[in-house]
This record gives structure tokens, C-alpha cells and sequence, in this order.
RNA sequence: CGGGGCGUAGCGCAGUCUGGUAGCGCAACUGCUUUGGGAGCAGUGGGCCGGGGGUUCAAAUCCUCUCGCCCCGACCA
């Protein structure tokens, strides 16, 4: 309960037996928040920037997202998705023009109020007074008004669509606390908006890239969950359904990572989206979107990583296979780097992400390194192997047990079975992770003893209880909220969990 | 926006109560020895003590205002 006296004692492991030191510390055990911070900079990804609550996304974090965006911009394409891009700045006019989505939104939007700026009268710059626009701006907290807006200009007839469109892009919400990746103000996403003739077409979009996103997740970022409909205090600000993926943190928290968005007719009838159909009659378009974004990344950290650090997934991998020459004497270390470049080059060819890390350190700070950034296979190249044609290679998600030497060629034809296996046991990990985290509950006492004792992860409940007002007390005093209701149940159960 | 904690070298911290020339560990740099899971010795460099204003002969230290960070809560597709 009282945290911040609490997180004091708890932080320093007590100079106890260190059996085997971690990389990272805290321990996830110890502080999983702080654990979390420190992940994130042991894996030099991203940095607090001088912006209050933007960060700085450094190299090997963008390297990953990069990663994140390519392969899914390929399946959108694939889907028949066009990308385009839109202003930045939204008239304060075109927020407002959906009810319940300015009430959503109003409270953190950045204002764009002047476009000048002037000497002011204690040295600095401050807006100039006569240089006020006539109708603010807000930066971008999510984009349906403009789109929509143009969607309005561009859809005259039912052969105009579906106009299915997409922006990768940043947008901003004033968030009041944030932390990396997983809420800081500005944040990057894509942001996919579509218009279709029908219902069930608007429907079936928002459906087909949920399902989208859960392949996605699964294939390649090697995390599951739960994905299906949210309850109406969930929804987005505007839709008539909103449909989340739900993932299970290691600390027993819920994560949305991604949303998709069934708007119906509410921003077409707001922004005027009308089209001739083919009755002749006018109608309104039925309108989509959805969205993942950078706190996806974040839930990913949180999902895979140890006490050592981040583990990266092996399809997403900025860096698949790090090489170690492990150099005994200076004499030799020019033949063994040209070894080890040789080992690099093969590898890149067959089309591995993998780099040699020749700097001009010690070995173990070097794996330590390594180990840090979660890069999923370190080879150690040193003499003996240099020798014998081989390699030593060792897993991040197994650790140094997994320790194998193997000749070139016998390595070369395993890596990719390798990587693969190193993706399903993460995959697998998390799978019977969020099993033995997701508890069923029958009534409001059940639910209710289950916080009390202090326990965390999804409690699945009959969907009837969410009209028990003693039950929505007690999900309001313990920060308790609805997730989703899980496909797989169709309909008769909602996962309760705290949530990030 | 409420409650709590905290800003001192790149990082982690001591010094603040009781005002008197800015310290420790790690990291960095140099040299030698080392290198297959976090090395050893010797040496060097590095500070607007978050910022403004005040009190004082004198401020990291006291007063005041402010900015920022962390945790909890509220809020949050």
C-alpha cells in the first residue's frame, strides 16, 4: 500500500549472498517499474528528452520499431491499404464536431494558439499578442476528423469505396504521467481510417486487422493474449464497438496493444461522409480505424525481458547474431577478425541481421553488452574455434547453459532453426504465462477475495456481474478494469485486470 | 491535478539538520599486466550543487518562488 516508503526498503537487494549477479537491478522481484526504466537504458533504446514527457528514441529502439512498422506496412499493403499522410494540425473546429469524441479528447490536447514569436519583456521569446490565430489548432491526438474531412471530399459514390487508408506518423496526447514507450505525450503509431458502402463491411475491417494485429504479435513479436470487444466504458471516444488485444505483463498488469475501431456511421454523419449508392438514395459511409503503437513496443519489453535485460524477439531483432572475437593475444587478433568477418558475411548473405562487435573492450564486457540489448544468438569466435572451422554460440533466451560449439557449416545450417525456436520458446513462455495468470471467478466475493489476497493477472467473470454496482465500486476503488470480452467466449465473459 | 520521494561529475550517491575553499564509488582517459560470464596496479581529466530571487562577511547547506524527474492515485483509443 504505501508504495514510496515501501520502495525504499525493497530496492537494494541487502548485500545478501549475490549467488549470481543480474545484469539488471532491481530485480523485476525487487521493483518492476524501476526494473522496467532500467531496461530500457541498459539496451540503449530510448532517453527522456528535454521535452516533458517526449522521449528520445535512440538508434537500436528505432532500429526495432523500424522493424515493427516494415513488416506490418507490407501485410496493410497486402490488404489493400493505401498510405497517405495528414496535417499535423487539426482546427480546434473539426474536434468538436463529433460529440462524444471531444469529450474524449479535449482534456489532453496541445493547443497551437500563435504563429509568431517576439521578444519578450524580460529577455526570451514569448507568442506574439498580435499574432493570434483565429481559430486555434490542437496537434494531433488521433486523426479521424481530418481524414474524415477529406473522406467527405473524396467519397461522392458507392464506387468511391471502400477508401481504405493509412499514416504512419506521431501524435500527441497530454499525458499527465508518463514513462517509456509505454505513455509519453507524444508517441508514434499508424493510424488506418476506412470508409465502406455497408455495415458488415465497416464491420468485418475492424475485425479482419484485429486479426491481423494477432498475428502479427504472435509470428513475430512472439507474445499472445486476448483479443474481442471492449465494454462500453472502454470504447473509444465516437465508436459504436471498439475491439482490443490484451497482453498479460510480468507483473500481473493488462496492456492493450493494439485497438480497432467499428465507428459506424457517427463520424460520417458528423463530418458529412455521404455517398450516392446504388439505389440512387444518399447514405452515410460506415467508417473504421485502428492502431498500434510504440507502448506496444513497451509491452514488449515487459513480456519478454529477465533480470539481464531485454529479450528481443528474433524476427524483429535489429540485431539477430552478435559475433565476439575473443582475442588472447594481439598477434593473432588480425587473422581472427578477418574470421569472424568472413562468419558476418556468410550470414548477412543468407540474410541474418548480424554484427561484429569489434570494439576495443573486454570480452565479457562485451557479452554483457550483448546480453543487455537481448540480441537472441551470441557467437564467440576465438582462437580454438578459429582452428577447428567453428563457432560457440549461445542463446539470450536460455542463457549460458545453452552454450554450443558447432563447425561453420553446421552453424550456418541451423541458425534459422535456431532463431525460430528461440521465437516459439518466448512465444511458449509467454503463452503458459498468461494461462497461469488468467483466473476464473463466479461472483463479486470471489472477485473481491481474489484482490484482497493480492493477487494480479486477468480475472475472467461472467459478463452479468458488470451490473453488480458493489462489484463497479470495487473495480473503482482498486483501479480494476474491464479489458475485453474474449472472442473465444463469445460473449458471455469480461477479463477484469489492472492495467497499464 | 492530489499525496509521497528526489534533483550535487556521464551514472549511482554522501555532504544539507548545525552556513566556512566540492567529496566517494563506478564509468571515462593514459600506461603496464590482463581478456572464453562483469579484471589488477599506478596515474589523469571532469562540477553554474536543477534554475531565479532573497538572508549573510560567507550559501550545496537557511528562506522564497520556480522547473524537472520517480512512485502511488485520479485521468487516459
Amino acid at each position: 500500500m504505501s508504495n514510496a516508503a515501501q520502495q525504499k526498503d525493497s530496492s537494494p537487494p541487502a548485500a545478501a549472498p549475490a549467488a549470481q549477479r543480474t545484469a539488471i537491478s532491481p530485480t523485476r522481484a525487487e521493483n518492476f517499474p524501476e526494473w522496467y526504466q532500467e531496461v530500457v537504458k541498459a539496451a540503449d533504446m530510448a532517453e527522456n528528452s528535454p521535452v516533458r514527457g517526449s522521449m528520445i528514441i535512440k538508434p537500436y529502439g528505432w532500429a526495432l520499431w523500424e522493424n515493427m512498422t516494415a513488416i506490418f506496412d507490407k501485410w496493410l499493403k497486402n490488404y489493400g491499404i493505401q498510405n497517405a499522410y495528414f496535417p499535423l494540425l487539426i482546427p480546434v473546429s473539426f474536434l468538436a464536431k463529433e460529440a462524444e469524441h471531444v469529450e474524449g479528447f479535449a482534456k489532453e490536447c496541445a493547443v497551437v494558439t500563435h504563429h509568431r514569436l517576439e521578444k519578450g519583456p524580460n529577455g526570451g521569446l514569448i507568442p506574439s499578442p498580435s499574432a493570434e490565430l483565429e481559430e486555434p489548432y490542437v496537434v494531433r491526438p488521433t486523426s479521424e476528423t481530418i481524414i474524415g474531412d477529406a473522406m467527405a471530399r473524396w467519397i461522392q459514390s458507392y464506387r468511391d469505396l471502400p477508401l481504405k487508408l493509412n499514416q504512419w506518423n506521431n501524435v500527441m496526447r497530454w499525458e499527465m504521467r508518463t514513462r517509456l514507450f509505454l505513455r509519453t505525450s507524444e508517441f508514434l503509431w499508424h493510424e488506418g481510417h476506412c470508409a465502406f458502402e455497408t455495415a458488415d463491411e465497416a464491420r468485418a475491417d475492424a475485425l479482419h486487422v484485429m486479426g491481423l494485429y494477432k498475428k502479427f504479435f504472435q509470428d513475430y513479436l512472439a507474445f499472445t493474449g486476448y483479443d474481442g470487444p471492449k465494454t462500453a466504458e472502454e470504447r473509444f471516444p465516437g465508436a459504436d464497438e471498439t475491439f482490443g488485444f490484451e497482453a498479460m505483463m510480468q507483473d500481473g498488469k493488462a496492456l492493450q496493444a493494439a485497438t480497432s475501431h467499428d465507428l459506424g456511421q457517427n463520424f460520417s454523419k458528423s463530418l458529412g461522409i455521404k455517398f450516392q449508392g446504388r439505389d440512387g438514395k444518399e447514405a452515410h459511409a460506415w467508417t473504421t480505424s485502428w492502431a498500434y503503437s510504440t507502448r506496444t513496443l513497451g509491452g514488449m519489453i515487459m513480456m519478454h525481458g529477465d533480470d539481464d535485460g531485454i529479450i528481443m524477439p528474433p524476427r524483429v531483432a535489429p540485431i539477430q547474431i552478435m559475433i565476439l572475437p575473443v582475442v588472447k593475444n594481439e598477434s593473432e587478433s588480425g587473422e581472427l577478425m578477418e574470421f569472424c568477418n568472413k562468419v558476418a558475411e556468410d550470414l548477412k548473405k543468407a540474410g541474418f541481421a548480424t554484427q561484429v562487435d569489434g570494439r576495443d573492450m573486454r570480452t565479457p564486457d562485451k557479452m554483457w553488452s550483448a546480453v543487455k540489448k537481448g540480441i537472441p544468438v551470441r557467437v564467440e569466435i576465438g582462437q580454438r574455434e578459429m582452428e577447428q572451422n567453428s563457432v560457440t554460440f549461445v542463446r539470450r533466451d536460455l542463457g549460458r547453459e545453452s552454450k554450443t560449439t558447432a563447425t561453420v557449416s553446421a552453424f550456418m545450417a541451423a541458425i534459422q532453426g535456431v532463431l525460430d525456436d528461440i521465437h516459439n520458446t518466448l512465444l511458449n513462455r509467454h503463452k503458459n504465462f498468461t494461462a497461469a495468470n488468467t483466473f476464473d471467478a463466479k461472483s463479486t466475493t470471489e472477485i473481491r477475495d481474489f484482490y484482497t489476497a493480492g493477487k494480479t493477472g486477468f480475472v475472467r467473470v461472467p459478463v452479468e456481474l458488470l451490473n453488480d454496482q458493489s462489484l463497479n465500486q470495487f473495480r473503482k476503488e482498486n483501479a480494476i478494469s474491464t479489458r475485453c470480452m474474449p472472442f473465444e467466449d463469445e460473449g458471455r465473459s469480461v477479463l477484469l485486470a489492472k492495467s497499464y
